[in-house]
DNA sequence: TAAACTGGTTTGTACCATAAACTGGTTTGT
DNA sequence: ACAAACCAGTTTATGGTACAAACCAGTTTA
């Protein structure tokens, strides 16, 4: 009866994390951003947000690039391929979830 | 600038884990169901289901009464009050971030 | 040259989801 | 009558997680 309902446990924790939903959601509208725009427009702190991205790097879902801006540090973070895609299943089947239910 | 998608870090967690999703999902539809009827239409292990619902009826979103069928325990979940209105807060909250994002 | 700032990372803490093991009782088999 | 198997759950152990405070290497400011 409710095997559909029950997909609903097998979303993408990685994605399903609200701070990180917000994240991928940001980068899913923008071709790259730095760290520090990524820590305005989320309000995370900086620990926060540098351990969320450590997890997206890891899942490959996002690429990180090191380098300088002048002579500070600056870190790009861009979607990958995969973590487009793992955004927009997240986002078929919570969306498929909400109608069910609707 | 984003400050509206922003508030997908409030969301309830006690009701965006999948598990107590579902949980809550399917009490939404009855007017009450037992703990093996749940634990079947869920999926759940019953450790895990008896866990969450705990969770559920400390948060006040569902009533467990304990009785009995025949000489065998009955456990009969049933969303309170609190709990529907937990739910429509939640479905309201991501509804309006997945149009957001649409 | 010391203090404050920049752009982050690491660490510690407290919480959490999950399955395995357990409990208290009932039925079945012999 | 007694044990083994079963029923309906709960408790416990484990491993993972989110989060902010503390930290770090380097830079700018006073």
């Amino acid at each position: 009866m409710s095997d559909d309902l029950r997909r609903v446990t097998e979303l993408d924790r990685l994605i399903h994390e609200p701070a990180r939903l917000l994240i991928v959601t940001i980068l899913s509208t923008v071709e790259s951003a730095d760290f520090l725009f990524l820590q305005r427009e989320t309000g995370l702190t900086k620990g926060n947000l540098s351990a969320h991205l450590s997890k997206l790097e890891d899942a490959g879902y996002v690429k990180i690039q090191k380098t300088f801006k002048g002579k500070l540090p600056l870190t790009i973070c861009k979607l990958t391929a995969a973590g487009t895609k793992a955004v927009a299943l997240y986002r078929q089947q919570m969306q498929s979830f909400m109608e069910m239910t609707g």
